[in-house]
DNA sequence: GAAAATATGCCAGTGACCGGCATTAGCTGG
DNA sequence: CCAGCTAATGCCGGTCACTGGCATATTTTC
């Protein structure tokens, strides 16, 4: 039984909040926005969802508890897929119809936190006199802002995984990635006959992923504080290295 | 038996140069530099190499000769590992003990040209007027300019894998990743006691993870050219990639 | 040419992941 | 409250990447 330094009792007081931002991989149908609790017919519980889907979404949580506690504790490579299973007492073949990968389940905090700023960037589109690059960040500190109550204990203990684990690192960075694709084709959608074309889509890209270059050191710098990190001290952190961009983008003007 | 768009027979026609840049994952001890042909003792071959490492080194170029056209020719994930080690007629064994997955092998040029490019910002520190981000971009010119003859090719092939595969797009974004951060500690050692800080580093950091995104646009557009595309079309496209990043750097000054 | 150092092949085992099928649990109309 | 439908789950067997151990073969060294 290899103990790793945090403490598991200290770092997983805290439970979940209700909202359904979270059922599947992806958002159901709802085309974002338009979140009333109304449904035509049948019996939907207390969160607009029917028992079914509350179900799963207790299993999901669930799952994602255990693994991040196990994968802390033992590793990720040490702990196997039916020592998860077994301590959430289902099959593995429910795990793999819930997450894609055992890589998945231990990315869970982090994937909700982009689906939540792709969200963003769906829902509003920036303003006419914005700069784009002012524009990512707000959507970023928001989609942080709307996350659920004691997502940063589990996206910390992901992140510390990440740092860990090879493996980790790399879905991770694939997943930022696709985001990143998202993000431009939304954007390049909305401004269809705008001057520029593929230069204007060029330098869109090199902001973006500026800011996620940024985003990734408040992280790191947040994840090394250690277990007292709260929320608004990753916001410090963020508008730290938010702040640092245009400095950057100073040197980079020969 | 699916065939892809690209006939193999003209995709592969080159061969390789000598050189001695790719013996193993890690470059040999020799610290940098310092390229004689000359050993103590012992049966140096044609390259300065005992008979032993020449033949290592020309499974290891079968290797990733024969996973390329199999990959292209099926799909990464319909190829096994057995079909690949049986065209190269070595055992699983053998493979694992030159690769170390089989994503591995497939991105074995992307590698070379990231060793290559660590190896060159080892080798010469940049100089005391020079902007950091010019000497980033001079030491990638010239890394892909040391490429042995063929490099092209492959490296193509192993860019349209990651494209449409999304464990070996994983394992690139991780491994140039790894890059980044190896960079970053040299250039960091070398400055120790001047002004900055961590400021200073973070701002290198934005700096060069500006120059890797305009990078990977780049080879994307090259790619996208189709097999065509020769190494002076890489060169153009990286320029065009590089002139637009003082462009991004005034959008991001607000 | 013998001894030491390495490289290779074979084999058996582990663990992630997937398709198929029977069973169960939740939903729907009477 | 009960049949009929849909969908989630569990079980089973199979594939395949990857690993450690050990015997064999090849290269290097003396």
């Amino acid at each position: 039984m290899p103990v790793t330094g945090i403490s598991w009792q200290q770092a997983f007081a805290g439970g979940w909040r209700g909202g359904a931002s979270t059922l599947g991989a992806v958002r159901e149908g709802s085309p974002a926005g338009n979140e009333g609790d109304e449904r035509p017919a049948g019996p939907a519980g207390p969160a607009g969802l029917t028992l079914r889907e509350r179900k799963k979404l207790r299993t999901r949580r669930a799952l994602v508890e255990e693994a991040l506690r196990l994968f802390t504790e033992q590793g990720f490579g040490e702990t196997t897929l039916d020592e998860l299973v077994d301590a959430v007492e289902i099959s593995q073949r429910t795990f793999f119809r819930t997450f894609a990968s055992k890589e998945d389940v231990a990315l869970a905090p982090e994937k909700e936190l982009w689906a939540a700023y792709v969200a963003g960037i769906e829902a509003r589109p920036p303003g006419p006199g914005r700069s784009p690059l002012a524009s990512y960040q707000e959507t970023l500190f928001a989609a942080v802002r709307e996350m659920a109550e004691g997502w940063e204990r589990r996206f910390l203990c992901s992140r510390a995984l990440c740092e860990r684990t090879p493996a980790l690192l790399a879905h991770s960075l694939r997943h930022c990635a696709e985001v990143t694709d998202r993000v431009l084709h939304i954007t390049a959608e909305r401004r269809p006959a705008a001057g520029g074309g593929r230069d204007q889509e060029l330098r869109l890209l090199l902001l973006l992923e500026l800011m996620l270059a940024a985003w990734r050191w408040a992280v790191r710098q947040w994840a090394a504080a250690g277990q007292g990190a709260d929320r608004e001290a990753l916001y410090g952190h963020m508008r730290e290295a938010f702040a640092a961009i245009p400095d950057a983008a100073a040197l980079a003007r020969h």
